[in-house]
RNA sequence: GCCCGGGUGGCGGAACUGGUAGACGCUACGGACUUAAAAUCCGUUUCGCGAAAGCGAGUGCGGGUUCGAUUCCCGCCCCGGGCACCA
């Protein structure tokens, strides 16, 4: 045998038959069913990185398993194109954004089709070319028509060196990242869509999402955050307008020592305004970060308005407070404070000495110390007069009631979810299709004008957004009057753009409109698969814009995704890859020592999709070696020659049991790779087939049939992972067809049958024998081998057996 | 801080519905082949005691349920992800 395995070549091959038959690319056929596999696209950053490997493998895995299932599978490619490392590059090297992507593009689709990934490469999708964007752009001023989005200030992070807005991981310690500066928050107007006009479907559509992991529904339910509870009114002194707050806890009314506001709210700045300060708080305040982390872990800080709300039940004077954690963006911006049953309140009423009363207490009766600890479970309300006594349920009720029939408050249903904000002061992004003028407010650009094309020749220096010096894009007539106007300058968020690239890939061509009858055929995707880390914003935004798209008979989908796979991050020596911390590997360079498939194979033996990933050389030499010990076998089986007609019948005991594990085999591996997604165990099984075969001594020709039944089963199991090798080796075995237009192989039910087993016997849960039994041998007589087993008998002897629990098939536990 | 994951040999992991803990692979060690090395092949490899048969301990920590717990329940510790302008 001097035929080696040589990656290089093979893989050459492989590539070459999937090119030259086309054989990834798909059309509409409505005779066959079909099976959308994607993969979140990646930024174009210009070098693959492991965790590009590893999704885009799994993605394919699959892909490749259901097309030899008989789908008909789509898998397309493309590139979340705009964002900030393009403008970092161009700020660091001076090379314009759109010319650095382009060419980071190229060189990644190159990397990619080395890795043999079965794309239909004439669907690839660019978000930062005009065709792409015009459509987003496009329906932007459809849902401004809608009244779906609109503008209001809200804050930002502005660097007054750089005289830049900052994203979040630019704010380092609250100073700016290249300036040092101390960062500011500034308001300034930007636009938002209605996402909260959806959160109820949102909501309620995860109820519906079976094929999602739970854990990303949960988070999702915990974004959206629906609350039920009660907006109350309390009139303040020397007021005209009352204070409202929205309350989860109406039990907990008669507990209120105190009320907080936001620092934007009304009352805290007009009770500042002669007052420097409270001025000077609120300033404080304005200037933090506006992170959710930080705010929470951030001291509590307030201080007295000096004014005081009425207790609306006692009319009793309550005072009003200014309060860092409260958020004007939540509810009203303003909360009643019940230190006795909230650990927040707690925290601030013993900080500010603000006094603490028990409104509730446990109904098992247990001791509780409110002025120790909040209670913050339901239990029955005490000292509350008129509702004392009753459960949350009932004092919820009490008090809606009331507070209606007063027409002072009501019933309110509140969400933690915010409005998505979609303006970047930023240059690399779709351009927002706004004109301003000043007789005419903020006008769309009407549709023969889309799209609003961003200029590509630009220099890029960090400080603002080039687009502000260029009056050729700023400068236009206002749609609606004529007069001079300014277009917005502002791009999209580009979760924007990745929000629907999932249905372009179904009319990637279409320059009519957005999409067009063949998102019909396409949508939902079946699989789809990337990080974990996209959980919340951009599963969630993708939803919302699946729904968007609905409504506008767009599409016939309500959820875009009917199955979702989030796979671990890749990390070595424990932490994520990062060229920060200096622990990278390149891809490529495995590649080229090894070849894809060594690769791909370790990437999937290493460790299930949804887990962390550790990385190890070691790992890769050891895919690597079972490769050519996968080659050398079948080779040695190729060189014996013909192989007669596999007779199930005349196999000896050996050929039975080696026949019998191909056909587990099959089993095993068709669950893991179809329902379970455990890759790294279809590997493992698919290994310990290959052993079984080279253990074989395959002297008779049955012997011979039995091997090659095995050797098929395992390349064609393997195709998915390894598909290049598997390629080779199906021609070797003698096929004149390629595994990539095989069916997937299937198990004989009366090769897996078996006339005796294995029995595990336990004296007191604890292993002490093995029996052999007939397989189909009853009970009693499984018992009865057990304590007739030498070893058992030496831990059952002298002493009383209470009971005997026999697990057909299994084990036998004998507690004495 | 809040939400969501995770913690099993020297390492990556397996054990799918409560039923043999450590499959498969890596590393290390021993052996074969070789002038030698690499590659390859064979064997050993959770820890402790034992010549062996076997015995004891063991799945982050502390409790509980059960004939039986890596798996279920309660309380903790540690690590990772997300927290709305990274993508």
């Amino acid at each position: 045998m001097d035929v080696t395995y040589e990656p290089e070549l093979v893989e050459q091959k492989a590539r070459a038959f999937w090119d030259d038959t086309r054989c990834f690319e798909v059309d509409e056929d409505p005779d066959k069913e079909k099976f959308y596999c994607l993969t979140m696209f990646p930024y174009p950053s210009g070098h693959l990185h492991m965790g590009h490997v590893r999704v885009f493998t799994i993605s394919d895995v699959i892909a490749r398993y259901q097309r030899m299932q008989g789908k008909h599978v789509l898998q397309p490619m493309g590139w979340d194109a705009f964002g900030m490392p393009a403008e970092n590059a161009a700020i660091k090297r001076g090379v314009p954004p759109a010319k650095w992507t382009y060419q980071n593009i190229e060189d990644m689709r190159g990397q990619f089709d080395r890795l043999g990934y079965g794309y239909d490469w004439r669907r690839e999708v660019t978000t930062c070319k005009p065709e792409y964007y015009r459509w987003e752009q496009w329906l932007f001023t459809k849902l401004f028509e809608k009244g779906l989005v609109y503008r209001k200030n809200s804050i930002v992070n502005w660097d007054p060196v750089d005289q830049t807005v900052l994203a979040n991981e630019q704010v380092i310690d609250g100073r700016g990242w290249r300036s040092d500066a101390l960062v500011e928050r500034r308001e300034i107007p930007q636009w938002f869509m209605k996402i909260t006009a959806y959160a109820d479907e949102l909501l309620e559509g995860l109820d519906h999402l079976d094929g999602w992991p739970d854990s990303v529904k949960s988070m999702q339910r915990n974004w959206i955050g629906r609350s039920e509870g009660v907006e109350l009114s309390f009139d303040v002194e020397d007021e005209e307008e009352p204070l409202s707050v929205f309350t989860t806890r109406p039990d907990t009314l008669m507990g209120v020592t105190y009320m907080a506001v936001a620092a934007e709210h009304p009352l805290a700045n007009k009770a500042a305004s002669d007052n420097a300060d409270l001025a000077a708080f609120i300033e404080e305040c304005k200037k933090m970060h506006a992170a959710e982390a930080e705010m929470e872990t951030m001291e509590k800080k307030g201080m007295p308005l000096g004014i005081s709300a009425i207790h609306p039940i006692t009319g009793q004077k309550v005072p009003l407070w200014v309060a860092n954690f409260v958020l004007m963006g939540y509810g009203t911006g303003a909360v009643m404070a019940v230190p006795g049953h909230d650990y927040r309140d707690q925290e601030f009423a013993v900080k500010h000495g603000l006094p603490i009363v028990q409104v509730v207490e446990p109904l098992d009766g247990s001791e509780i110390d409110v002025m120790k600890e909040a209670y913050v479970d339901y239990g029955r309300v005490v000292n509350s007069g008129f509702i004392d006594g009753m459960t949350f349920e009932e004092a919820f009720a009490a008090i809606a009631e009331k507070f209606e029939s007063e027409g002072r408050g009501k019933r309110t249903i509140n969400y933690r979810l915010r409005d998505w904000g979609v303006s970047r002061q930023r240059y690399w992004g779709t351009p927002i299709p706004i004109i301003y003028c000043d007789d005419c407010d903020a006008q769309p650009v009407p549709e023969d004008q889309l799209p609003v094309v961003l200029p590509e020749d630009v220099e890029v220096t960090g400080v603002g957004s080039p687009l502000k010096d260029m009056p050729e894009f700023y400068e236009v007539a206002c749609p609606k009057c004529g007069k001079p106007a300014r277009r917005e300058t502002d791009t999209f968020d580009t979760f924007v753009e990745s929000s629907w690239y999932f249905s372009r890939y179904a009319s990637p061509d279409c320059d009519t409109a957005m999409l067009d009858e063949r998102e019909a055929y396409w949508m939902p995707v079946d699989q789809y698969t990337g990080g974990v880390e996209h959980a919340i914003l951009h599963l969630l935004y993708s939803r919302f814009y699946q729904k968007l798209m609905r409504d506008f008979g767009l599409s016939g989908a309500d959820e875009p995704f009917t199955n979702l796979l989030t796979q671990g991050m890749v990390l070595k020596d424990g932490a994520k890859m990062s060229k920060n911390k200096g622990n990278t590997v390149d891809p490529q360079a495995l590649i080229d020592k090894f070849g894809a498939d060594t690769v791909r194979l370790f990437m999937m033996f290493a460790a299930p999709p949804e887990q962390a990933l550790e990385w190890s050389d070691d790992g890769v030499q050891g895919a690597s070696r079972f490769l050519k010990r996968f080659w050398n076998a079948v080779q040695a089986h190729a060189a014996k020659g013909d192989v007669p007609a596999l007779d199930p019948d005349s196999l000896n005991d050996a050929e039975r049991d080696l026949r019998r594990k191909t056909h587990q085999t099959i089993a095993k591996v068709s669950d893991d790779i179809g329902r379970r997604y455990t890759f790294n165990t279809a590997i493992a099984a698919s290994m310990e087939l290959l052993n079984a075969v080279n253990r074989s001594d395959g002297s008779s020709p049955q012997a011979v049939a039995v091997e090659r039944e095995a050797l098929d089963a395992v390349v064609l199991l393997l195709s998915p992972i390894v598909p290049h090798i598997s390629h080779e080796l199906w021609e070797v075995l003698g096929h004149t067809t390629a595994p990539v237009n095989e069916l997937w192989p299937e198990f004989d039910e009366s090769a897996l049958e078996q006339d005796t087993i294995e029995i595990v016997v336990q004296v007191n849960g604890k292993l002490r024998g093995r029996i052999s039994v007939a397989a189909d041998a009853d009970k009693g007589t499984v018992a009865r081998l057990a304590l007739a087993d030498e070893n058992v008998s030496r831990f059952v002897e002298g002493k009383d057996v209470q009971k005997t629990i026999v697990v057909p098939g299994r084990l036998v536990n004998i507690v004495v």
